[in-house]
DNA sequence: CTGAAAGCGCTTACAG
DNA sequence: CTGAAAGCGCTTACAG
């Protein structure tokens, strides 16, 4: 029976046994050049390509220095949805370009809406969390609020113990609505996101409404609400069609429930452009002419919108640069931007208690005009 | 001056302390439930919730168990650029299934190829990596196999010492220019995948087709090679035009070049569908009907590949499955299945030395005939 | 310019 | 069911 003479892994231990030098010394030809003469450095490195040593552990510097050199993002679909939708797909390039500047890793954990362990979903080696459009109740974040890691959020929840970055929803859903009774409608229906995380699709139900678990359609109901009620039109009259998702599967289900149960409605608020979309499908498939016979804005402004036929009014929101905002906002935070973010072990200053002040960063919205919109005739 | 109370953020150590416990009880409550009464275990976690500890470090946790929870995916260009390629971006999706499905992190490496600090690239916490089409002498891959890290390569370098998935390049791209021959064309031209990382754009230069560093253009040209071969016709006689990158805006000036330069070309062979959608652009820009007077087949079958005007002939290739099955192979490695990678502090076992073999996925290639190729007029 | 020592926060046999 | 102890691999003042 062969005994093997354990080949475990160098480490910078062995590597200074061997070459009778200390941990320190090795360690510095690694990560501080300027401590040790460059003949002896050359010695060190060239010692450890021999013995096939690659420099420092990662996960031991980690716990050592209290540096992660990545930050968490955290998205609440699945990874390949999040990359099939043009409005996330968007956002997450801006969160790329910003990690990319700064040399640091994106870690993604997908799928948290789908209720997976709340413990386990955080425990990631990283300096700080994006986290992206999340219901209000979700115990994720309650869990990174509680550990005091720092944290910046997109769009949803809005609360006030936490750096958010989002455009003034309201004021874009008013922009949307202004613009349609502007055009002489009266007959309006709203194809909305959803209001609540469980997965609901169908006609609004108003305690969903009132009380919803994400705050964007809440506030967009908000805007089209007070641009609707300016010019004398009650919400209460407007028929409204909630998407689980922002997909043009469920707006197209939403376009036809418009266009069939509400029968005379000229005017389609919606609440993305995936959404807009779907409802145009539904409005061609019933031979419904856009925008002559039906008006319809949607909200984004992704590719999309400008090449679909016809063409798609919206209110765009900067995607790519809200995400970009949200990662160089994490990264500029104290906690993070400080080269240690853990504290020296014996180091009492204690970075004098860096609770940055949350902040919210509003993003601006604009109406963009295209064919989809038109005079009510 | 107040004097802080040193809030230092609470640990394993602080709380079995408070508790009066041991560590090892407080670890158990959130690692082992079944190591404890459930009214102790209840008291802890309580203690825990109240003093604001939320559960092990994970950094800590890593270096003891020595399991990161997550894998790199070194990828050669900008993030940004790689989810703008629907090509790469199929292939990150198949590679987030994945790892959805094994609840493992996803750590994205991107822009490798744009000569970063080797050193750091790898410096990070993860259980393997997956690298997607690299050059065939980066050092950052060469750093990774000393290492020893686990590792899967997709598409390239292939190197017999590192488990590869990959289609049949060479039999894709066979099936193509036979596919063109046998509808009577004569007259090629190529637009090619770059042959080396310098970012080169333009006219072939033999001595990169024939020592290429990236090896999948190299085989693809071997399969055109071969089969065109077969048809009598050398591929001397044939221009090729190499773009640094596989994107419309270099086919379109691929396509000028063999539009313009080599006259009576009639058939075209791009090695992306992105290319070969650029030549399409660049035979509508000078007004030359396709397929009638110009055949074009592109490699991937993308989505756009479908709905382009004319439609697009090309090699499908399962790029989501080829994403999956990569982080599959890495997955299951021992490595990385093993539910300790390193070994236990006192463990002489060793797991005998787990070098498992390299393999090699061949995944299947397609012709897909659309509407860009038609017979020589 | 170099080395000895402490300690980052945790997990896991092992003994009781 | 519970606790004392070792040790994962590293970095950094500090002393020489």
């Amino acid at each position: 029976m062969p005994r093997d003479p354990n080949p475990r892994r160098p480490t910078l231990d062995t590597l200074a046994k061997t070459l009778g030098v200390s941990k320190t010394t090795v360690s510095n030809a690694f990560s501080r050049p300027d401590q040790l003469s460059s003949d002896l450095r050359e010695r060190v490195l060239a010692a450890a390509r021999e013995a096939g040593y690659s420099g420092p552990d990662p996960v031991a510097r980690m716990l050592r220095t209290g540096r992660a050199g990545a930050i968490g993002l955290i998205l609440p679909q699945s990874l390949p949805s999040t990359l099939d939708d043009p409005a996330t797909a968007a956002l997450l390039r801006g969160i790329a370009d910003a990690c990319e500047e700064r040399r640091l890793g994106l870690l993604i954990i997908p799928g948290v809406v789908r209720g997976r362990d709340t413990q386990r979903i955080v425990d990631v080696a990283v300096d700080g969390f994006i986290a992206y459009s999340l219901p209000r109740d979700l115990p994720v974040l309650e869990e990174v609020v509680i550990r005091g890691d720092p944290l910046v959020v997109i769009d949803q929840p809005r609360r006030p113990d936490v750096s958010t970055i989002h455009v003034d929803d309201l004021r874009g859903a008013q922009l949307a609505a202004t613009h349609l009774a502007g055009l002489g409608h009266r007959r309006f229906g709203i194809v909305s996101l959803p209001f609540r995380a469980d997965g609901y699709t169908g006609p609004g139900q108003v305690d969903r409404i009132t009380a919803p678990t994400y705050d964007v359609p809440g506030e967009r109901m908000q805007g089209y609400g007070a641009a609707l009620a300016s010019h004398g039109i009650s919400l209460d009259d407007v028929p409204i069609f909630e998407c689980a998702r922002s997909d043009e599967e469920l707006g197209f289900q939403a376009g036809r429930y418009l266009l069939e149960s509400a029968g005379a409605v000229t005017a389609i608020l919606a609440m993305s452009d995936r959404l807009a979309l779907g409802v145009l499908a539904a409005a061609r498939e019933r031979r419904i002419k856009v925008p002559d016979e039906l008006s319809i804005i949607g909200f984004d402004d992704i590719d999309g919108a400008a090449r679909a036929r016809p063409s798609l009014s919206t209110i765009r929101q900067p995607l790519q640069l809200k995400g970009y905002a949200a990662a160089r906002f994490l990264l500029d935070s104290p906690r993070v931007a400080s080269s240690q973010a853990r504290p020296e072990p014996g180091d009492r200053a204690e970075a004098e208690s860096v609770t940055s002040e949350s902040e919210i960063l509003d993003l601006p919205v604009e109406l963009i005009v295209r064919q989809s919109t038109g005079p009510r005739r």
